[in-house]
DNA sequence: TTTCTAATTCGACGAAAGTCGAAGAATTCA
DNA sequence: TGAATTCTTCGACTTTCGTCGAATTAGAAA
């Protein structure tokens, strides 16, 4: 068993356990390698059960009829898998993809609901998870409906922005961009070159350098 | 004291409770009547309570700073307002404001708190309460960056529609569809009068009847 | 290295959406 | 009832976005 407690304990919905209860709960857990492209669940299957990325990056996409599709978040390391059909007893809404390999750990939706009774912590993190996600939605949405590509792309690029550099995983391709802020490859391309070409940014393979952090924020504003 | 057991009950947060303990949770009500474009509380405020929906309709919203605006939803008797900040400890990230005169009631985010820590059903109440809006927050993302405003707008009418006939409270102008599908008006009475032109739809003050159901769902399948 | 595949870049085009100005219709209010 | 406000409708124009085809570059695999 090479799941420690140390482990369980970076998720803030086991943290709230003791080491005693966290031993319980190790035994309940099923872990599981998933290789790179490998799909964890589809959108409309009904998949009962937790998942605890232990390792590796997901992401959760919804994929419109001609193919287009809309990212609507990257899951890494610490982060939790498929709440919405576990504590809302529904389909998946999203599919949930494996961009390289990974490691994640699940408990069934019956044990997640004997936690639920049993534990007011448990609980509690659980709507905190939840509001978080509401969150993260709702600022989507305002990006979304509100502003223009450019405006979303410089705020993607703020935000993932550590030390004025964008660390580009192996599987961040241009088309992956495109997924996250709505739009297509082509588009975040032309908009990717028009600030190269202004001084803006640098772009290499595996990174993109903010050169000029104070204009990119003025787009990035709307 | 005007506020009923039975009207508490229509609450899904609150219809877990016993009779008794409602009476309880009754003492720590407020209740407020709101005027029409009263604004409950405004996007970036912290506001600590959790409102329920007695009468009236209401309606959550983003505002961009050149004035465009995106509504998440309107909010009718029966649903609860408030979740994300009473739950999340955050700010509002939306403005809530009243489309006709209406009233609401209140409780504490302190008295919240209590609730969630000794009625487990309640916490389960508001997990699921959670996931319905994060479903519907997914649904409406899917729709804004996959599908154009015809099709938006074809999803909501049937959505909407009650017997082939969606109606229309005074305050539902074409002003405000184009809040809910993130669009602006002119944009959304051209697709409106292009259906009518081809005869799918008919429009009046009070409502909207559909006369070509199936067309218009060919449509909304994007 | 060579070959193959995937990612990026470019130009040009068409479609959808947003903007502006203005006029007509309906509703509300005095 | 008349006046004022709000809502709806229209046409013309601009911008942004999405699409297509194709060339180029970079990376991975043989």
């Amino acid at each position: 068993m090479n799941l420690s407690i140390h482990k369980l304990k970076q998720f803030s919905l086991l943290n709230v356990f003791t080491d005693e209860e966290l031993m319980e709960i190790r035994r309940i857990t099923r872990s599981q390698d998933v290789k790179r492209d490998e799909i964890l669940f589809l959108e409309g299957e009904s998949t009962n059960a937790l998942y605890f990325v232990l390792d590796g990056w997901f992401k959760a996409e919804k994929v419109s009829r001609e193919g287009r599709q809309q990212t609507l978040r990257f899951i890494g390391p610490g982060e939790i898998i498929n709440e919405l059909s576990v504590f809302g007893n529904g389909m998946n809404s999203v599919s949930v993809i494996a961009m390289e390999h990974g490691q994640v750990f699940s408990i069934s939706q019956s044990d997640v609901e004997k936690m639920l009774v049993t534990s007011p912590l448990f609980s509690r993190a659980v709507i905190l998870n939840l509001t978080h996600r509401i969150e993260h939605l709702l600022n989507h949405i305002e990006n979304l409906s509100l502003y223009p590509v450019e405006v979303r792309l410089a705020r993607l690029l703020l935000e993932d922005a550590d030390d004025g550099v964008v660390i580009r995983q192996s599987w961040k391709t241009q088309s992956e961009i495109a997924g996250q802020l709505g739009t297509v490859m082509d588009v975040v391309n032309r908009h990717l070159q028009n600030m190269v070409k202004r001084g803006f940014i640098e772009i290499n393979r595996d990174e993109i350098i903010i050169l000029n952090h104070t204009r990119l924020a003025k787009i990035a504003k709307g």
